[in-house]
DNA sequence: ATGGGGATTTAACAATATTTAACATGTAGC
DNA sequence: GCTACATGTTAAATATTGTTAAATCCCCAT
């Protein structure tokens, strides 16, 4: 059996640093971010079994991260650390699909006790962050910006492959507008959304090639990849 | 013969984990959800053969999430958790149409034995929560958006579609008007039920294409699709 | 630094979807 | 029949999304 990999996200320099060796000293292979910004683009380049995440922190806070992460992968386990233990955000943290919670100060007992009960239960279910997609007849490489309709290549632009990677990662599922824009462009604004509208047509006219892939409109939600057959 | 799949609903984190690993011991396959509206979404994007529901939660009790349950799948077996005996309780949970009822503190043994009793009670009559509706000459694709009349397409807004699905799953059954607008528009307000009716225009006017389908108005309670032969 | 050229945003206008309003009709209870 | 209230119907008012093109931004080669 493989190490388990873990993203740390935790702005305290000691905190973080404790938390890290603990977890390598217990078998996990181990990532540390020091905000979420950081956290996120480490999630990105990697695969991950598991999130830790603070809440407070500069620059993106841990709620937020969440939701990113779990646009990209809504079964990644994330646990989230807190310093005080207030309803509302116990509540906000279990509304984005929290897999638990951990009140500062915590003992790592605890800690790696509930890490490993949380891998327990979602093993096998990960789904990994793929970087290609097949969907109809068309063959989507992320990385490469590339669509491919047999042997025909459209070489998208990045704006249309975050896009589309999150149509994809969202398949015949609602893409949330909100969720989106803020992943994507960093800001749902009215102008944000207008240039997203604008991106949802370039994709339709990308994807007109196959009648059984479409980009449905949820009117006031968001936008729906679906695939026929 | 396949494992039968449960959903669990319940805030308290660790009597839910512990009702999950129970049962998954026992051969269940088993999903959890913290709140009444994760419990509803994840209805939604799975199929269950049985849920399990605690009735005081955060965001949306188990009362209110079992009549949207039972709006998608009047048939779906479920069973309340409640941490007090209180008559009311019990009488309302009956009249939602809970097919049992287990009071806190309880042992796993007896929930077992009542999941197992009223499975083998309600084994076949179990249905689907579909995507796809066949009634008179039309095909409904809720999916899509569309509505097939032979070979005639028509777009169908999310509204529509909405409103769409929920009288086909009710087929020859009356649907609930507050109930209905709880779940597509969210609040039972004047406005919202002044919408759904223009809503309904609007779907009969799609629907009489063909005679033998009908949506009858249920005069203060609610409408009812219909379908002759 | 400068200009070319693709990528992205902004703008303007069109088309749809949804809600609100106003008035008509129907139903139930008395 | 009369009243109160629920529903039917249609159209106007809003809000959201679609579409296209111009304006801007950004990167890179010169």
């Amino acid at each position: 059996m493989t190490k388990k990999k873990l993203l740390i996200v935790e702005d305290d320099e000691n905190l973080g640093q404790i938390l890290k060796e603990y977890l390598e000293i217990k078998g996990f292979d181990t990532s540390l971010a020091r905000d979420g910004e950081e956290g996120l683009s480490e999630f990105n380049s990697n695969s991950y079994d598991l999130c830790i995440l603070d809440i407070m922190m500069p620059r993106k806070d841990g709620f937020t991260l969440a939701r990113e992460i779990k646009l990209l992968n809504k079964e990644m386990p994330v646990i989230f650390l807190t310093a005080k233990s207030l309803k509302e955000d116990t509540i906000e943290g279990f509304k984005i699909g929290a897999d638990d919670y951990v009140t500062k100060p915590f003992s790592m007992e605890e800690l790696l006790l509930r890490i490993q009960a949380v891998l327990r239960r979602s093993t096998g279910t990960t789904t990994e962050v793929k970087s290609t997609y097949t969907f109809g007849r068309f063959t989507f490489h992320y990385d490469q910006q590339l669509l491919l309709f047999g042997d025909e290549k459209q070489k998208l632009t990045s704006k249309e492959s975050e896009l589309l990677r999150l149509l994809c990662q969202n398949i015949n599922k609602t893409l949330d507008r909100s969720a989106a824009l803020k992943y994507i462009w960093k800001d749902d604004s009215y102008f944000n959304a207008r240039s997203m509208d604008v991106y949802i047509a370039k994709l339709r006219k990308h994807l007109k090639k196959d009648d059984n892939i479409q980009i449905l409109t949820i009117h006031g939600e968001g936008f729906k990849l679906v695939s026929l057959n």
